[in-house]
DNA sequence: TGACTATATATCTACATAGCTATATAGTTG
DNA sequence: CAACTATATAGCTATGTAGATATATAGTCA
């Protein structure tokens, strides 16, 4: 997969999640439930956010498959579908981190 | 780094990065530039959009360190910077398939 | 039943940006 | 020099969406 081209609607998927990961409540909330789920109350406090906003965009993570709803009461607890998330900020922050480094060496040479 | 919640800032340039593969048009660019470095015309060809529309695509690309760039008298070679790219795009491709193997069990149960 | 709480949704405004057209810049060749 | 080519940029319009407010839905408890 990583050898080959890939047809363009596969690109237009691909883009599609990377686009939902675009947003930084979005990746805020996804890493505030890192240790385990929360409700959308928790969420709100956590990440200082509106309740309809945090509600928005959980329904858009919980569509793209990122986040796994409980509902139990009144409460709707939301949790990581997977790990993964991390796994991509991990190679973004090393890419950062990359360039930063290569930027600091031209400007000190 | 995977382990430690991160903080808004860097969670914010982290989002940055992602909004930039967030579009179907860079991916492709990025794509074709699998094999080697090509140059705008090239890309225009390659990926069917706008000259102007390419160039501007390039110079995000660019600034955010994806591709770099090679002026050879008349003509502007750009080439991936990394692989990380497609190493992101596989992780994208493996949930894909993974919810798609799972929501195709949900139908058939 | 009605009052209360947690969550979801509808609607609006402000802002960002993709793609378009036109033009500018820079390098080449006669 | 002028004509030509490759690339970059400026300006415009249309579209998408984040955040805010208001309201709806659903579950709880008196």
């Amino acid at each position: 997969m990583a050898d080959q081209k890939m047809g363009t609607a596969l690109l237009a998927l691909v883009a599609e999640r990377f686009k939902v990961l675009a947003e930084p409540a979005r990746l805020q909330m996804l890493n505030a439930l890192r240790n385990g789920e929360l409700t959308v109350s928790e969420l709100v406090d956590e990440c200082g956010l509106g309740q309809a906003n945090v509600s928005k965009h959980l329904q858009l993570l919980l569509a793209h498959g990122f986040v796994t709803r409980r509902k139990e009461g009144l409460f709707a607890y939301y949790a990581l579908a997977d790990r993964s998330v991390f796994q991509l900020c991990d190679i973004m922050c090393g890419r950062l981190s990359a360039q930063t480094t290569s930027r600091r060496r031209l400007l000190d040479a």
